[in-house]
DNA sequence: TGAATTTCTTGTGTATACAAATTGTACGCA
DNA sequence: TGCGTACAATTTGTATACACAAGAAATTCA
């Protein structure tokens, strides 16, 4: 009945964290926040503890928490590892799934499209990233999940791009994004692991495409004065 | 020069664990460890939170600690799994290694072999853990680091089994075992990935071939007496 | 004037005391 | 005797106060 102060701490600071309302490397202060959400610093920090076991922050010893940066190298790694671990999670979710879960899946969905008929560009993030992990959840393997959260830590931040489409080119990525979505949706109902993994590639080069592109933006024209976004990349 | 006592409270609670000395589903009283590693409740608590995000244990609201359990659900996924994470990380430790890291593995490789050479199976699961987490480290892979450790602690709790000899063949196994990690040392110095994948996997199957005869052992001789151990498996 | 040391400020780490919740037990009632 | 309820005991969750460490600023001495 009573929406427990932790809890909201602790999904408050996700969220905030994946809509990179906090940057990432950001300094995360106890008392500030303790205050903030109104419950004593002891059980703030056992969040903070816990946001650092999922990834999302980063302690060091008598210097606080700081949300985890995300810099080039890490990027790098990024986009080696996530088609890896997406089509795992994949084909296991096309094995394993629920009836239930698959419901469920079809809910967040829902709720994604809806955001992309709204417009809402950090509402389909937080759709998306909601979306997949719904995925991963039906993959069932405690093995590979932390994997799984991780990488959609960063692609969450990261896709924020993807959803503020610049051009009208770039929408109709998102429509196709949400189209891949139906289409994953249906294979993991006929429990077809192979077509799954074929449509999650499929995604993840969609998706991938539109972060390398503002990773590695095209070069500006050189006869112009000096580019004022570059390093704003990561 | 102060051995920190919550340092210690985490690292003899991980290796308790490891070596299976608290069993996996145990219950951990708050008030008893922080008496025994003379700290108070709320480090203690933090070093109980830290191990559930690694996987160690696992918390439930208001109600306390148990040691992370092993039913035959999560070995059926942690033998599924494992020889994608083995080889993706090894992969990329045979690419991304730096010359102290090797050194580093070459001084736990030392260690094993002299646990081997003094036949003390504790010491060598947990020198053979080592061994694997710092070719994790190798890999410098922030998103597949989780996933690895996750399975390195089940490996290594299940592998107290393979490292009690009960036949003299089996200890060629453990010979075998040893043999591969230095054939392992090597492709990494040369940066064979392909070759260490080869290995990473027949090392693999030759752990996998003991574990799984513990989880499935040979049936008993039927005209005999009712099975003492057979539910003692998992 | 510059460098080094001391003090002060800010913020984290730990301990203890208290509040809330869960579980076990005993008692009463059907 | 069986079941339900209430109470007590144990265990976890939270708040507050204090101790300690790191960094910044200011003062002193060369």
């Amino acid at each position: 009945m009573k929406p427990s102060p932790k809890l909201t701490c602790l999904q408050d600071l996700t969220h905030r964290i994946l809509s990179t309302e906090i940057a990432p490397g950001a300094d995360l202060d106890e008392v500030a926040l303790s205050e903030h959400y109104g419950v004593s610093r002891t059980p703030l920090r056992e969040v903070l503890q816990r946001l650092a076991g999922e990834g999302y922050v980063t302690l060091s010893e008598n210097r606080g928490a700081k949300v985890t940066s995300m810099d080039l190298a890490t990027m790098r790694t990024f986009f080696q590892t996530a088609p890896l671990v997406y089509s795992s999670i994949a084909r296991l979710a096309a094995e394993n799934r629920t009836d239930a879960q698959l419901d469920a899946l079809k809910d967040i969905q829902c709720a994604f499209a809806g955001a992309v008929a709204a417009a809402d560009p950090a509402e389909m993030a937080m759709q998306n990233h909601r979306f997949h992990a719904q995925i991963g959840e039906m993959a069932g393997n405690p093995y590979l999940m932390p994997s799984l959260n991780r990488l959609l830590i960063d692609h969450t931040r990261l896709g924020h791009v993807f959803y503020r489409p610049a051009a009208p080119v770039e929408s109709m990525a998102i429509l196709k994004a949400s189209q891949q979505h139906d289409a994953m949706i249906t294979a993991i109902e006929a429990r077809e692991a192979a077509i799954v993994v074929g449509i999650t590639l499929e995604h993840w080069d969609l998706s991938r495409g539109r972060l390398e592109r503002f990773v590695h933006p095209d070069p500006l024209p050189l006869d112009l004065s000096p580019p004022k976004e570059a390093s704003h990349a990561v």
